[in-house]
DNA sequence: ATAAAGTAATTAATATATTAATCATTCATA
DNA sequence: TATGAATGATTAATATATTAATTACTTTAT
């Protein structure tokens, strides 16, 4: 194997490459794109999140949540409502039809989980979170380890 | 933290966010996206290869390539060659400043890389390698196991 | 030799990523 | 209290991802 396919990054990418398939599919046969159902998935707690909370927890960049945001609206999944208090904030509600979506596709995403999650153990499990989340740490905090 | 960035694709993608920046301003200033500098990473050790084989190592989508190895056309650093034999094929050919420009960044590519790689053991390293190529096996080779 | 099936690259249409800039609103302070 | 700095969402411009369709060329079977 040539050394690049071998580096971090190739890594990851292969790795989610292989994994994602299987859940695009699922996403697809509600008629929903990865990012999403992220989206979605993020409101499952939540009553309502701005649209910079919401980026934060789902790694979606704000600029592309505006698109996403337009489509699960467009949809009748989601609501817009602009603060009151703060007219600068947008709070993201989902709708009846978007929960009911939520709960009826979450089973299932869990599933697919569960697939990948059986094929290691739950200390392999915390192994890799363990080692991908020191790789990952800005460098500012690494430096009071 | 929610049960959903806990998941395996949220992991994933939290670790390259983590830490692609690092790459990405270097290549930034050598005028590169993630993806050109792939497909240069890909044609090093090659004198030659066809899209669909610069698809297969870097994991960017052909239609993507299109418009990628247009761009590095467009700078000088690669040329399109169609084949002879068999006139569908296009072999990608790195230009001599395409090799320039690659045999200059790869140390640098190499010393980031060593940036995280020095945050672990080679021991994780296998390790993170052993578990991630487990979750990402294709379901058929899986049942050989 | 020829029509059908297959293959490699590309185009098309839509969705998202990336970076910088903008716009409206709020905050801080002179 | 007016005004410049800060903030949240959005727009703009370019690059890439995803899926389906197309085009040019090859191979296969007839």
């Amino acid at each position: 194997m040539p050394k690049f396919l071998e580096s971090l990054p190739m890594l990851l990418s292969r790795t989610l490459d292989g994994i994602m398939p299987r859940y695009r599919s699922l996403f697809q046969a509600h008629g929903l794109t990865d990012q999403q159902w992220r989206v979605l998935r993020a409101l499952w707690e939540q009553k309502h999140l701005t649209s910079a909370e919401i980026s934060q927890m789902t790694l979606l960049p704000t600029p592309s949540l505006v698109g996403i945001l337009d489509r699960l609206e467009k949809k009748g999944l989601i609501g817009r409502l602009r603060s009151v208090k703060d007219r600068r904030h947008v709070h993201i509600i989902p709708t009846q039809a978007g929960r009911d979506l939520q709960a009826h596709m979450l089973p299932k995403v869990e599933q697919i989980h569960d697939i990948y999650m059986q094929r290691i153990t739950p200390e392999e499990w915390d192994e890799l979170n363990r080692i991908l989340n020191k790789m990952a740490e800005p460098a500012e905090q690494r430096s009071f380890a």
